[in-house]
DNA sequence: GATGAATGAGATTTCATTCAT
DNA sequence: AATGAATGAAATCTCATTCAT
């Protein structure tokens, strides 16, 4: 028995599964043409359902599904840093960081549409006119900010890290792993013989080193001891 | 002063002017509301024009404007890494990619409605489902990534930086200026209150130092000798 | 009586009126002010239904509607063809002619919207510079001539008319018709004190004769025998 | 020296020139693209003028040029009635009538655009909302009509016509000719290798023969003396 | 007289959302 | 609860005409 359906009524998980069918299909389409870009009729289509049943679903109509969707982007990303550093102490720092790193490319390669919505989308909100949305992103922003930058800090305390504002280097670190996903990403979603290749741990280890050790072939003085 | 100034006549500097004031409106308006969100009316009433004659100027219509900006910002960018590698091998290359860096901060600070286009729509576009939009977009950023790319070669091979593919790292390079440039903008540019701060040179510093060093503070076995 | 009558669903049949209501409106305003002058607002208007409604029906706009407008025409005009010349051998050929032309008089009496979109605009589409359109008509008038043209072959091999290309004769006889009734309009449809007047079967007879024996009162030599 | 121009001075010549190039560009534009589709724009660029030019010459803006292209079309029509029965009664009728055929080929074969612009636009323009407009079109319809049936009611009088009114046969007379010519049209002006074949002696006898003689091959005995 | 930049009314079209069934 | 027909605000774009130069 799944714990997570413990005190659901079958009305009640029958609910969930439509709002999920319906979710999967705003993702599909959200990160194949754009939020503006993909219609509430198709996404009704592809959901098989009438249009007008999608706002039994979510009443906040389009932008609500959005939020949904970055809800369950942030929420795996927390759970996902959460996992990745929760044995931290067991083995070296940047074995650490490598398999975080890993798990965020296996992470975005599970789930491109997650991916594209975010490359296509957060920015567009997290400047946008629009008060509410702004304040909606940056909680969710400083909570995944926060949640990365907890592991950070003792990782300076113990002196794996230089000192710095751990919020500062947990966006570095996030900012590094989105810029490097994006130039390995194909450019056109909708060509079917464009796929997203598997990450490998090789590519992982890469940027692990280039975002520790930084690029350059020689020490600084001010930072070897 | 001849009546002909470059080559060009009076009228047709006219038009030129013309064509730049309403570029400026176009762009306030797509940094302030994005690209999608900013309407030819309000560019038209902010250019102080007609509707109709922002057609004069750009037949193509909002993308045609959104290009030309385009244009500009890669034209611009280009530029400023040529000048900033231009003296690259009589100082040290830290100090280069430090002037670089800082340069690419004032760039953006005093054309910060540029970085807010760029930061809101080149994703979207570079992951249109329009081909020709994405032919474009590919063809600029690959302008700019080899043009980056160039001195980045010469650094390696002098063994300033470790050996890796030369476009990859300008890509990392510009991704993390970005990255950090962003966690450094107001959240709305509409509420005139909130201002971009001026860059200083300690923030270039220190993101030269990540960029080259990284954030460990410990060199690893396989990069020191 | 079957609640789904003819195949269709009450539902279907539903659509099908709303249809034909939109259909009825939009030839109203075309043979009132012309397609080019009929404004989609307007015919949703005497539709009483709203703009966006009609691209339900209409996906196409004004063009899809102006296409099914003549498809209707062109269907009528085929079957009054055929209805009209169906006993041609039971009676004789001037009077099938006369019972034809009287028919087509009575046709575009009954519906005038159609005659009125047809004069002032099947021109217009036939040597428009779309090669779509151009196609349709061509299609549309190759059909009604030669449906037209199969009963005039027959007369031919009777002896009733002399040999002459049938198609070439079909188109004529089309020709006068249309001429002859385009002399009996009134000049303004919206001035609604202007009717039309009931098409007498004079008016048919004199066609008849004209176009049977035509306007001489002498016999050609070459002509009789 | 050109008698028309006597009286003129080299002014005032000048500027009849220039009218007529204008009228020559929107008679080519009007007849291939029809006259809502041709611009202005399109129309000072072929006739080498600036489109504010335009104005001097015709005030009234597009359709002035329209109206002065119809009062040549009328003008040509009504000489060229009064040429082919100038000689009346010094042929037979039918050869008479027959010449008459062969010149309304010929004039509109030497100006298609003007037998284009007939096609396309008068009957929109008779059956128009605008009473103004309508009102020209009958002035200058009653006019064609009157000159071609004062010599239609003198063959009446000789017994070379059967009975009847006199515009009404002008009528059919004239959209016969449409009509034949018409048939024998190239669909498509702007494709350049499809032009229209010269008129021959023999289209002109057969339609004299229709319509004096009609299509049937037995007289009728009311008819027949 | 000649010009063409500027104009804005007016047209078509899209689509998120509502709501009667 | 599910539906999809109806809606109309809002956007883009066109082009005849004006008018300052």
């Amino acid at each position: 028995m799944n714990p997570i359906k413990n005190g659901l009524s079958r009305r009640e998980r029958e609910r969930l599964d439509r709002q999920a069918a319906i979710l999967n299909a705003a993702k599909d389409l959200f990160a194949e043409k754009g939020y503006a870009g993909a219609t509430l009729e198709e996404i009704a289509a592809r959901a098989e359902f009438g249009k007008g049943t999608l706002y039994n679903y979510f009443p906040g109509g389009k932008e609500q599904m959005l939020l949904a969707i970055f809800d369950q982007l942030y929420d795996g990303l927390c759970e996902l840093i959460e996992a990745s550093f929760r044995n931290d102490n067991q083995e070296s720092f940047r074995d650490t960081v490598e398999a975080f790193i890993a798990n965020c490319f296996q992470f975005f390669y599970e789930q491109f549409n997650l991916f594209m919505i975010l490359v296509k989308e957060a920015e567009q909100l997290i400047f946008s006119d629009d008060a509410d949305r702004v304040a909606y992103f940056v909680r969710q922003q400083n909570r995944v900010l926060k949640t990365l930058a907890a592991p950070l800090r003792l990782a300076m305390n113990r002196g794996d890290l230089r000192e710095m504002p751990p919020e500062l280097f947990a966006n570095m670190l996030l900012v590094n792993i989105k810029g490097y996903q994006m130039r390995h990403c194909p450019r056109n979603l909708s060509k079917p013989g464009e796929l997203l290749q598997t990450p490998t741990r090789e590519q992982a280890a890469f940027l692990t080193d280039l975002v520790l050790y930084g690029a350059s072939s020689k020490y600084p003085v001010e930072v070897s001891k």
